[in-house]
DNA sequence: CATGAATGAGAGTTCATTCAT
DNA sequence: TATGAATGAACTCTCATTCAT
């Protein structure tokens, strides 16, 4: 495996995110098995060999694209400066999830099966999964809502909003009735806070 | 692409249910990418020909596989004979979840990692899911439990345990109490029914 | 890396015979890093997967043709049954090599070079080569012809041997007469054997 | 292929030379095949660039660098103002090939291997072999040893101490001693030269 | 004259699938 | 019906060389 550039000139730096961004964009689309490092050249506007220049592998695009991913999108930072109700805090939290699972539809899926498979991306999750967890439990203290058992709580809020974003996206089930979904989960969530 | 054969011998019938057994069995460990038909094969007991003789392709295998797994395993029928109290209905489908994931503790990561991946199996899974989400509308009926929008719920709480269940197998987080999932995700579940 | 067939039927063995037999002659000619797989399988008229089903890779071929033709070629057995005298003996040795040379005349450059490039293939020549200088002693012991010094004279003997059947085969230099380098040699190794 | 820049200011020359120590320091340390452009100008701190301009390809390194490694070091200039007695005059040679071989060690092995795959290099060693047969002729003859067959004597003379020093360093087989491979070697070749 | 990012042909290797036996 | 050797397209990755800056 040869050594892998770090970009310096300006030029340098373009060419190494253009890979990221496309290739990732490419391996979410078609899945990380079916999208060929030539394809991923070509999509990105480079060379086969520019890739390599810029990542030791394939995988390497995977797991950088994953990590901007998860840091930005999945588990992004929350805005603590505001001191909200704890209706508003929900709500925020829903819509702030739905919205980023819209914007990055196609990805999810995939990515969710790639952390499945792969042992580094899945420590990758988990790493930032409990950093929000955690992030989450400071910031509804800072809020006065003081929970028992918090990060299960948390843990367990966060699987139901990603399971409804999911849901409301993929629209699997035409039966289920999207508001209503909604309105379930934020009741539960609520229910779940106001426990004494 | 030849012919597929439909086994009409007894040993017939019991290759290609070896075949199937084996080889999901062998997709399911390792993952589908990383299991080739000539494992498949010798995991099996069979020549490579074999294969073909009662499997259009590779793919074949996982989907036969899959519709098994998801009939029995995951939506597993219901047992509609005994009338149980509501505690007793929510602890028994706990339980018998997070039985069958222990069960298949191996196959589970990778089955959702291929639904996800792939269009087939991903209606599978669905139309097995909105079956069985019908079915637990009627038992809880059956046990004199009317709930207002009983589907949505349904689905919630289905996520809900296999969240738990998978959470449980996997023991991502050091820093969440078992017990103390297990307690909170009843109470949100007991909640969900009792509510007027 | 994939396993390796150990073939079974006849076919089989044949077939690996043509890879090894064709390929390493390839290689002998062209020069290892000259030869492509490709080339081998059309060489050898079989596909390049056939050529990863007897070996594990190119290497692999080199590797056993390499012990091949050290084992037959180069340190081959030695007739111990006649009983000779020295100048026979000696004679024997240096017609022998001179006719090996000649026949492997266009692999012998390319091997030495291999054999200086990779440790593993030095390994391999350097054991056949202790061997046969062991055998050579006994050989010149049951005719009665005692040393002192032994391993180190036929060392040198060995090299002389050699360096002379390589100038005669690939006749270097125009100045050089071949009948008296065979001559000078035959003195030097007769004067070493009957040194007091 | 670019013109080839003969470079005429001061410090041109010595980036050509620059390149080419280092490159062909680090092709006889990694092999020919196992070295790199990218790896030759970063050692000789240049860019990839810059050795396209003072050389054809990276061939020309080798050849470039072989030259001066034949001519300086395998067959270097004899001295030819002292008068010595014949045990002084091989007593010498031998020393002064066992001190090159070990100084460049490391780059010995690689080299023969090239001559021996590259049509171009073995002409040169043979060229620069065949020049220092005639020297060393004369050498001698102006030190009053005159040799039957002169040429050829001096052929295997040169090919005995290029085997002694070469098994001394590399020190290939346990089984022989050092002092006697030596010892043996001088003893034929003094029985060469007094030989009337 | 120097740079080093970009190139892309070509390398070794894998594996789902076929078909003669 | 069963076999498993053979296939060859497709894959990931390398590196000598070029050329815009």
């Amino acid at each position: 495996m040869s050594e892998v550039r770090e970009p310096s000139k300006k030029t340098s730096i373009e060419t190494k995110q253009k890979i990221l961004d496309k290739g990732f964009e490419l391996i979410c689309k078609k899945g990380y098995h079916h999208t060929n490092c030539i394809d991923i050249a070509k999509y990105a506007g480079v060379s086969t060999g520019s890739i390599y220049q810029y990542f030791t592998n394939k995988k390497d695009i995977l797991i950088s694209g994953m990590n901007e991913y998860l840091t930005e999108i999945m588990f992004p930072k929350i805005k603590k400066d505001k001191v909200l109700n704890k209706e508003e805090i929900i709500s925020n939290f829903i819509n702030s999830s739905i919205k980023n699972h819209k914007k990055y539809k196609i990805q999810h899926e995939e990515l969710i099966s790639m952390i499945h498979q792969d042992k580094e991306l899945g420590k990758l999750y988990q790493e930032k999964e409990i950093k929000l967890t955690k992030e989450i439990k400071d910031y509804l203290e800072k809020n006065n809502i003081i929970l028992k058992k918090p990060l299960e709580k948390i843990h367990i809020m966060l699987s139901l909003i990603d399971n409804l974003s999911h849901e409301l996206i993929y629209h699997h089930h035409d039966l289920l009735q999207e508001s209503t979904l909604i309105e379930e989960t934020k009741k539960i969530i609520m229910n779940m806070i106001n426990e004494k």
